[in-house]
DNA sequence: GTATTTTACAACCAAATGGTTGTACGACAG
DNA sequence: CTGTCGTACAACCATTTGGTTGTAAAATAC
Protein backbone atom coordinates (compact mmCIF):
# COMPACT_ATOMS: atom_id res chain seq x y z
CA UNK A 1 0.00 0.00 0.00
CA UNK A 2 2.32 3.10 -1.28
CA UNK A 3 1.32 6.40 -0.30
CA UNK A 4 -0.13 8.36 -3.01
CA UNK A 5 2.28 11.22 -3.69
CA UNK A 6 0.83 14.21 -5.81
CA UNK A 7 -0.13 16.52 -3.59
CA UNK A 8 -2.39 19.46 -5.20
CA UNK A 9 -0.68 23.24 -4.28
CA UNK A 10 -3.67 23.79 -2.24
CA UNK A 11 -2.65 21.04 0.11
CA UNK A 12 0.97 21.95 -0.26
CA UNK A 13 -0.03 25.35 0.87
CA UNK A 14 -1.88 23.91 4.21
CA UNK A 15 0.96 21.81 4.90
CA UNK A 16 3.51 24.63 5.21
CA UNK A 17 1.35 27.09 6.72
CA UNK A 18 0.26 25.00 9.05
CA UNK A 19 4.55 24.56 10.02
CA UNK A 20 4.47 28.01 10.34
CA UNK A 21 3.32 28.91 13.33
CA UNK A 22 5.87 28.23 16.63
CA UNK A 23 2.34 26.62 18.74
CA UNK A 24 1.40 24.72 15.96
CA UNK A 25 4.97 23.13 15.43
CA UNK A 26 4.98 22.60 19.35
CA UNK A 27 1.59 20.55 19.02
CA UNK A 28 3.16 18.60 16.39
CA UNK A 29 6.20 17.53 18.52
CA UNK A 30 4.37 16.97 21.42
CA UNK A 31 1.85 14.21 19.00
CA UNK A 32 4.10 12.91 17.31
CA UNK A 33 5.58 11.35 20.67
CA UNK A 34 2.33 10.74 22.34
CA UNK A 35 -1.50 11.17 21.97
CA UNK A 36 -2.76 14.18 23.77
CA UNK A 37 -6.15 15.21 24.32
CA UNK A 38 -7.13 18.68 23.12
CA UNK A 39 -7.48 19.85 26.81
CA UNK A 40 -3.93 18.53 27.89
CA UNK A 41 -2.46 20.56 25.31
CA UNK A 42 -4.54 23.85 25.90
CA UNK A 43 -2.86 23.08 29.28
CA UNK A 44 0.32 23.75 28.07
CA UNK A 45 -0.33 27.31 26.56
CA UNK A 46 -0.89 30.46 27.97
CA UNK A 47 -3.94 31.00 25.29
CA UNK A 48 -7.77 30.17 25.31
CA UNK A 49 -8.68 26.71 24.57
CA UNK A 50 -10.85 28.01 21.69
CA UNK A 51 -7.26 29.37 20.33
CA UNK A 52 -5.53 25.89 20.73
CA UNK A 53 -8.73 24.02 19.35
CA UNK A 54 -8.36 26.22 15.78
CA UNK A 55 -4.26 25.41 15.97
CA UNK A 56 -5.80 21.60 16.22
CA UNK A 57 -8.17 21.94 13.04
CA UNK A 58 -5.58 24.02 10.99
CA UNK A 59 -3.26 21.02 12.03
CA UNK A 60 -6.11 18.85 10.74
CA UNK A 61 -6.78 20.34 7.80
CA UNK A 62 -3.27 19.87 6.49
CA UNK A 63 -3.31 16.23 7.65
CA UNK A 64 -0.24 17.07 10.27
CA UNK A 65 -2.20 15.32 13.34
CA UNK A 66 -5.54 12.98 13.23
CA UNK A 67 -7.87 13.59 15.90
CA UNK A 68 -10.34 10.52 17.53
CA UNK A 69 -12.60 10.78 19.55
CA UNK A 70 -11.68 8.53 23.71
CA UNK A 71 -14.62 9.23 25.47
CA UNK A 72 -15.60 12.87 25.79
CA UNK A 73 -11.78 13.69 24.89
CA UNK A 74 -10.33 14.09 21.75
CA UNK A 75 -7.36 12.45 20.82
CA UNK A 76 -4.31 13.79 18.86
CA UNK A 77 -1.91 12.12 16.75
CA UNK A 78 0.94 13.55 14.47
CA UNK A 79 0.69 12.20 11.48
CA UNK A 80 4.65 11.38 10.76
CA UNK A 81 3.74 10.33 7.13
CA UNK A 82 2.88 13.93 6.15
CA UNK A 83 6.04 14.82 7.38
CA UNK A 84 7.59 12.90 5.29
CA UNK A 85 5.91 14.10 2.56
CA UNK A 86 6.40 17.57 3.43
CA UNK A 87 10.34 16.36 3.19
CA UNK A 88 9.82 14.98 0.00
CA UNK A 89 8.42 18.15 -1.21
CA UNK A 90 11.91 20.01 -0.11
CA UNK A 91 13.79 17.14 -1.66
CA UNK A 92 12.13 18.22 -5.03
CA UNK A 93 13.76 21.47 -4.90
CA UNK A 94 16.97 19.93 -3.99
CA UNK A 95 16.72 17.94 -7.44
CA UNK A 96 15.99 20.33 -9.10
CA UNK A 97 19.45 22.54 -8.01
CA UNK A 98 21.19 19.39 -8.90
CA UNK A 99 19.88 19.51 -11.98
CA UNK A 100 21.31 22.42 -12.82
CA UNK A 101 24.70 21.71 -11.76
CA UNK A 102 24.51 18.36 -14.07
CA UNK A 103 23.47 20.48 -16.98
CA UNK A 104 26.66 22.75 -16.73
CA UNK A 105 29.11 20.32 -16.00
CA UNK A 106 27.48 18.82 -19.40
CA UNK A 107 28.70 22.32 -20.74
CA UNK A 108 32.03 22.69 -19.30
CA UNK A 109 33.00 18.66 -19.88
CA UNK A 110 31.59 18.40 -23.00
CA UNK A 111 34.25 17.83 -25.68
CA UNK A 112 32.26 18.10 -29.08
CA UNK B 1 33.08 27.03 8.11
CA UNK B 2 30.00 25.43 9.42
CA UNK B 3 26.23 27.07 9.05
CA UNK B 4 25.22 28.32 12.30
CA UNK B 5 22.07 26.54 12.79
CA UNK B 6 19.57 27.53 15.85
CA UNK B 7 16.97 29.51 13.80
CA UNK B 8 14.53 31.44 16.31
CA UNK B 9 11.09 30.76 16.32
CA UNK B 10 10.37 33.71 13.90
CA UNK B 11 12.66 33.03 11.70
CA UNK B 12 11.14 29.57 11.22
CA UNK B 13 8.14 30.86 11.09
CA UNK B 14 9.07 32.90 7.95
CA UNK B 15 10.59 29.69 6.12
CA UNK B 16 7.64 28.18 6.25
CA UNK B 17 5.17 30.67 5.47
CA UNK B 18 7.31 31.57 2.70
CA UNK B 19 6.51 28.25 1.30
CA UNK B 20 2.97 28.13 1.70
CA UNK B 21 2.29 30.01 -1.30
CA UNK B 22 2.47 28.42 -4.79
CA UNK B 23 3.71 31.39 -6.69
CA UNK B 24 6.47 31.55 -4.22
CA UNK B 25 7.50 28.06 -4.34
CA UNK B 26 7.91 28.48 -8.44
CA UNK B 27 10.21 31.67 -7.60
CA UNK B 28 12.00 29.23 -5.75
CA UNK B 29 12.40 26.69 -8.53
CA UNK B 30 13.27 29.00 -10.88
CA UNK B 31 15.84 30.62 -9.01
CA UNK B 32 17.52 27.50 -8.02
CA UNK B 33 18.12 26.39 -11.64
CA UNK B 34 19.30 30.06 -13.13
CA UNK B 35 19.72 33.73 -11.65
CA UNK B 36 16.54 35.28 -13.22
CA UNK B 37 15.55 38.91 -13.02
CA UNK B 38 12.65 39.80 -11.05
CA UNK B 39 10.59 41.61 -14.23
CA UNK B 40 11.64 38.04 -15.77
CA UNK B 41 9.75 36.41 -12.83
CA UNK B 42 6.91 39.16 -12.98
CA UNK B 43 6.46 38.41 -16.74
CA UNK B 44 6.07 34.40 -15.76
CA UNK B 45 2.86 35.39 -13.92
CA UNK B 46 -0.52 36.50 -14.31
CA UNK B 47 -0.13 39.27 -11.95
CA UNK B 48 0.91 43.07 -11.38
CA UNK B 49 4.90 43.51 -10.93
CA UNK B 50 4.42 44.85 -7.68
CA UNK B 51 2.70 41.57 -6.41
CA UNK B 52 5.40 39.35 -7.85
CA UNK B 53 8.44 42.13 -6.14
CA UNK B 54 5.89 41.29 -2.76
CA UNK B 55 6.79 37.58 -3.20
CA UNK B 56 10.25 37.99 -3.74
CA UNK B 57 10.29 40.16 -0.63
CA UNK B 58 8.49 37.53 1.45
CA UNK B 59 11.04 35.06 0.16
CA UNK B 60 14.00 37.80 0.50
CA UNK B 61 12.97 37.77 4.42
CA UNK B 62 12.47 34.18 5.03
CA UNK B 63 16.51 33.77 3.12
CA UNK B 64 15.26 31.79 0.31
CA UNK B 65 16.42 34.02 -2.22
CA UNK B 66 18.97 36.72 -2.34
CA UNK B 67 18.64 39.27 -4.84
CA UNK B 68 22.41 41.38 -6.54
CA UNK B 69 21.96 44.28 -8.84
CA UNK B 70 23.03 43.56 -12.63
CA UNK B 71 22.96 46.92 -13.73
CA UNK B 72 19.12 47.71 -13.38
CA UNK B 73 17.93 45.09 -12.82
CA UNK B 74 17.57 42.98 -9.53
CA UNK B 75 18.89 38.97 -9.88
CA UNK B 76 17.32 36.40 -7.78
CA UNK B 77 18.89 33.85 -6.76
CA UNK B 78 17.76 30.67 -4.50
CA UNK B 79 19.54 29.70 -1.83
CA UNK B 80 19.51 25.74 -1.27
CA UNK B 81 21.17 26.13 1.83
CA UNK B 82 18.15 27.21 3.38
CA UNK B 83 15.79 24.88 1.68
CA UNK B 84 18.53 22.19 3.50
CA UNK B 85 18.14 23.98 7.05
CA UNK B 86 14.09 23.59 6.71
CA UNK B 87 14.67 19.52 5.84
CA UNK B 88 16.58 19.31 8.95
CA UNK B 89 13.83 20.99 10.94
CA UNK B 90 11.42 18.22 9.52
CA UNK B 91 14.37 15.65 10.45
CA UNK B 92 13.84 17.03 13.82
CA UNK B 93 10.17 15.72 14.18
CA UNK B 94 11.07 12.67 12.37
CA UNK B 95 13.90 12.28 15.28
CA UNK B 96 11.19 12.69 18.18
CA UNK B 97 8.90 10.39 16.35
CA UNK B 98 11.48 7.57 16.36
CA UNK B 99 12.69 8.39 20.18
CA UNK B 100 9.44 7.49 21.32
CA UNK B 101 9.49 4.36 19.05
CA UNK B 102 12.54 3.94 20.95
CA UNK B 103 11.18 4.09 24.32
CA UNK B 104 8.19 1.76 23.45
CA UNK B 105 10.99 -0.79 22.53
CA UNK B 106 12.80 -0.07 26.05
CA UNK B 107 9.62 -0.98 27.15
CA UNK B 108 8.51 -4.15 26.04
CA UNK B 109 12.19 -5.43 25.46
CA UNK B 110 12.83 -4.74 29.45
CA UNK B 111 14.10 -8.20 31.37
CA UNK B 112 13.42 -6.70 34.90
C1' DG C 1 19.46 65.07 -24.87
C1' DT C 2 14.67 62.11 -24.49
C1' DA C 3 12.38 57.73 -24.04
C1' DT C 4 12.09 53.22 -22.11
C1' DT C 5 13.05 49.61 -18.71
C1' DT C 6 13.40 48.08 -14.22
C1' DT C 7 12.90 48.75 -9.75
C1' DA C 8 11.15 50.85 -5.21
C1' DC C 9 7.63 52.17 -2.44
C1' DA C 10 3.27 54.17 -0.72
C1' DA C 11 -1.67 53.88 -0.37
C1' DC C 12 -5.49 51.28 -0.63
C1' DC C 13 -8.66 47.12 -0.37
C1' DA C 14 -10.83 42.45 0.56
C1' DA C 15 -9.98 38.21 2.66
C1' DA C 16 -7.56 35.32 5.85
C1' DT C 17 -5.32 34.70 10.39
C1' DG C 18 -4.91 34.35 15.29
C1' DG C 19 -6.78 35.60 19.06
C1' DT C 20 -11.01 36.52 22.29
C1' DT C 21 -15.71 35.56 24.78
C1' DG C 22 -20.09 33.28 25.07
C1' DT C 23 -23.34 29.54 24.40
C1' DA C 24 -24.61 24.74 23.96
C1' DC C 25 -24.23 19.88 24.36
C1' DG C 26 -22.61 15.09 25.17
C1' DA C 27 -19.88 12.20 28.55
C1' DC C 28 -18.72 11.19 33.03
C1' DA C 29 -18.78 11.69 38.38
C1' DG C 30 -21.14 12.13 42.68
C1' DC D 1 -30.60 13.81 38.81
C1' DT D 2 -27.29 17.40 38.98
C1' DG D 3 -22.87 19.23 38.27
C1' DT D 4 -18.51 19.35 36.01
C1' DC D 5 -15.40 18.41 32.16
C1' DG D 6 -14.17 18.39 27.35
C1' DT D 7 -15.50 19.83 23.14
C1' DA D 8 -17.85 22.38 19.27
C1' DC D 9 -19.02 26.42 17.24
C1' DA D 10 -20.54 31.21 16.44
C1' DA D 11 -19.55 36.05 16.74
C1' DC D 12 -16.44 39.45 17.15
C1' DC D 13 -11.95 42.07 16.69
C1' DA D 14 -7.14 43.63 15.28
C1' DT D 15 -3.50 42.48 12.35
C1' DT D 16 -1.49 40.32 8.37
C1' DT D 17 -1.71 38.83 3.70
C1' DG D 18 -1.98 39.09 -1.18
C1' DG D 19 -3.45 41.65 -4.42
C1' DT D 20 -4.18 46.40 -6.84
C1' DT D 21 -2.87 51.26 -8.81
C1' DG D 22 0.02 55.25 -8.90
C1' DT D 23 4.26 57.91 -8.45
C1' DA D 24 9.21 58.43 -8.58
C1' DA D 25 13.95 57.42 -9.57
C1' DA D 26 18.03 55.05 -11.53
C1' DA D 27 20.07 52.60 -15.56
C1' DT D 28 20.01 51.76 -20.27
C1' DA D 29 18.70 52.65 -25.21
C1' DC D 30 18.06 55.65 -29.08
Amino acid sequence: MVVRQELSDDEVNRIFRALADATRRDIVRRTLVEEVSVSQLADAYAMSFAAVQKHVAVLEEAKLVTKQPRGRERMVRGDLARIRQAQRLLDQFEQLWRSRIDRLDLVLDDTH
